[in-house]
DNA sequence: TAATTGCATTGATGCCTTTCGATTCAAGCT
DNA sequence: AGCTTGAATCGAAAGGCATCAATGCAATTA
């Protein structure tokens, strides 16, 4: 777990690794797939359903228990559920007749990563900016 | 940098401190609060934004230096700052004819707290759930 | 096979957001 | 005072998003 550190969210370490938000300005690009990603998680009702997913014992959640812990209707739950799932934070398998959903790891570590800054971070340093 | 850890984003440490996403499920009040900061961070250009500003060696960056690195019209950019000032990413101070951003880095701190999960984090042990 | 239950998809609706041009405000200069 | 430049605010238009009821699909059960 050391080489793959940056792969989810779309970044070859080209350059060293996984600069994050903090240090050198995002290239479009990139600005854009962490967008995305940060959308998913723009939203109250998906970061309770992240939150319950993550939070579970075995790792994974039914939809079914879900559900009926929102005042929303089930298709509603639902594409929020896609939603999670299509920024890479969740997964789904089906077992029978319901469906299970777990969190993928990887891309919450990298959004710390990313939002992270590096040891000696310069804070209000009124150091001379290029004009 | 040990007791106010997790007071910007509205949560006094009742039950220790911050438990964050991934950890316990979310109340509303706090999953409301979380969302804005991530909507905040939800967009390409505020993305870009903010990491123009606090990679910036001196800590702050003239909004005369950020405008022409998009395009956009200048009130447009001028709305996005005031988004990620709004949710508490940013602050602005105007010195003569200028105006100047700089991070506050005690909110991205947290975010990043919040997304990191606990040492032993479960992965995918099939525990028993609750029915 | 038919019926039932769990979940996803479709189509429609209302709100929110992004963006712009035009304007206004603030500060420095003539 | 009047002019100029930097930045914020004000509507307005266009597109996106959250939500729902209705429907469709998958899997178990009778």
């Amino acid at each position: 777990m050391s080489k793959q550190e940056c792969v989810v969210l779309g970044q070859d370490g080209a350059d060293g690794c996984c600069p994050g938000l903090l240090t050198a300005p995002l290239d479009e690009d990139r600005a854009e797939t962490l967008a995305k990603v940060f959308k998913a998680l723009g939203d109250p009702v998906r970061l309770r359903l992240l939150s319950m997913i993550a939070s579970r014992a075995g790792g994974e959640v039914c939809v079914c228990d879900l559900t009926p812990a929102f005042d929303l209707s089930q298709p509603t739950i639902s594409h929020h559920l896609k939603l999670l799932k299509q920024a890479g934070l969740i997964d789904s398998e089906r077992r029978g007749t319901w469906v299970y959903y777990r969190l993928l790891p990887e891309t919450t570590d990298q959004l710390a990563a990313i939002l992270t800054r590096p040891a000696g971070a310069p804070a209000t340093e009124p150091a001379g900016a290029a004009s």
